[in-house]
DNA sequence: GTCAGTGACTGACTTGCGGTCAGTTTGAGG
DNA sequence: CCTCAAACTGACCGCAAGTCAGTCACTGAC
């Protein structure tokens, strides 16, 4: 049965073509801007059959952000082995996923809805479970880089790093959140502020709240 | 003609019939749970009328907001009188900003939706410009606690406290985001963790980030 | 007293979009 | 050829925001 193989294949091919179309409207018209009719037309599908391949939009959505996360995570990996110090490691994360994010500025929004949402999203779909599986991953990885900063001395031994590193993950997210959106930031905060500064001034105060030693 | 400021008067009126119906429904709903029709209902109007006081949903949900800050104003105001030093008075207001958001959980999300919005949020209202003046307003007494505190010695003088209460303000966002939602992050956040801590945890970071002297 | 004018209000309607499902097409296996 | 199943289709539904032509109630001029 050669023939189950290759519709597998096809079946597969078809989900990344519909990830492919939702991806390309999302980065062209913001995560709100994506329709599932959109979708489908990009696609050359009809409507109903995206939800051959997806549970509804959020399923969708959430597929797209974790194809996104993957390939985010391989910069970060080798961001973390190029840093000289825990303290630097962390750094180097969060810079990494903000440079990331600002290059997929409707991507990322996503995680930001999410998290903002309190009831509205579906996340209790399969897709979902995929995504918030490698949200996981996400913070493990800025939990053993703290794990690493306490054994090399670079941060202070006296913090959690699992409690620290949701701390640290929320509040950059705010701050990626408002960075995101620089241009209509500039209108929406009623005083004028250069936002490019902003993760600079962010990542200075995360290193001096975590350094062991003084602050530079 | 004193029709005419009786009318007036009316018009107030029904105009705060309408924002507590809004009100009342977001606190039972959630923001997205609030509809239009509902608050028709509950203010015993049609839905036209309410289009006759608020230019669309947007406007009518930036009104209740700033209403809301309005009552949380006085609250801050008072604890930066409370405040021994300028550092002390950044860490109250945050405090006080995060106790007055978990009492109305739902209300705030607004703030964060408008923040985390690129494009889907309508503010080019009149209600909208008035809330935005109110988070001005906000910033700037974060920016004259920064400055107090340059001036007492309590937090470093080599910060610029534009930006530093701008990144103050974003990255607590992210923060209140989460803590709003403590129950469902529980199960969101793929690792148990007590959230309880969060804003704690994220207090004592921005104070060894402002610091002027050494951390405790 | 009455009646035209004015502002407040109404609710049926339109629109946009996520999601559904009965029916059609395609192609493998007999 | 015929049959069956999987893939696919698109007309349709429900919901909620927003609109507007029409009604109502009060006012003040005559």
């Amino acid at each position: 049965m050669a023939v189950a193989a290759r519709r597998e294949r096809e079946r597969t091919a078809r989900r990344e073509a519909i990830l492919d179309a939702a991806q390309e409207l999302i980065a062209e018209q913001g995560y709100h801007g994506m329709r599932m009719d959109g979708v489908a037309e990009t696609a050359e599908l009809s409507k109903g059959t995206l939800y051959l391949y997806f549970e509804n939009r959020d399923a969708l959505c959430a597929a797209v952000a974790t194809r996104l996360i993957d390939r985010l995570l391989p910069f970060i990996e080798s961001a973390l082995e190029d840093a000289s110090t825990g303290l630097d490691a962390v750094q180097r994360l969060l810079q990494k996923y903000y440079d990331f994010t600002e290059e997929n500025p409707h991507h990322f929004r996503f995680a930001i809805e999410w998290l903002g949402a309190g009831e509205r999203m579906d996340d209790s779909t399969e897709a979902f479970q995929i995504y918030r599986g490698r949200v996981g991953h996400m913070l493990s990885l800025v939990v053993a880089s703290l794990q690493r900063g306490q054994t090399d001395g670079s941060i202070r031994a006296d913090i959690d790093p699992l409690p620290q590193a949701i701390q640290l993950w929320t509040s950059f997210l705010g701050v990626v959140m408002v960075g995101l959106n620089k241009e209509a930031m500039a209108q929406r905060i009623p005083v004028p502020v250069d936002l490019e500064q902003l993760v600079p001034l962010h990542l200075d105060g995360v290193v001096r709240a975590l350094s062991s030693g003084g602050a530079s």
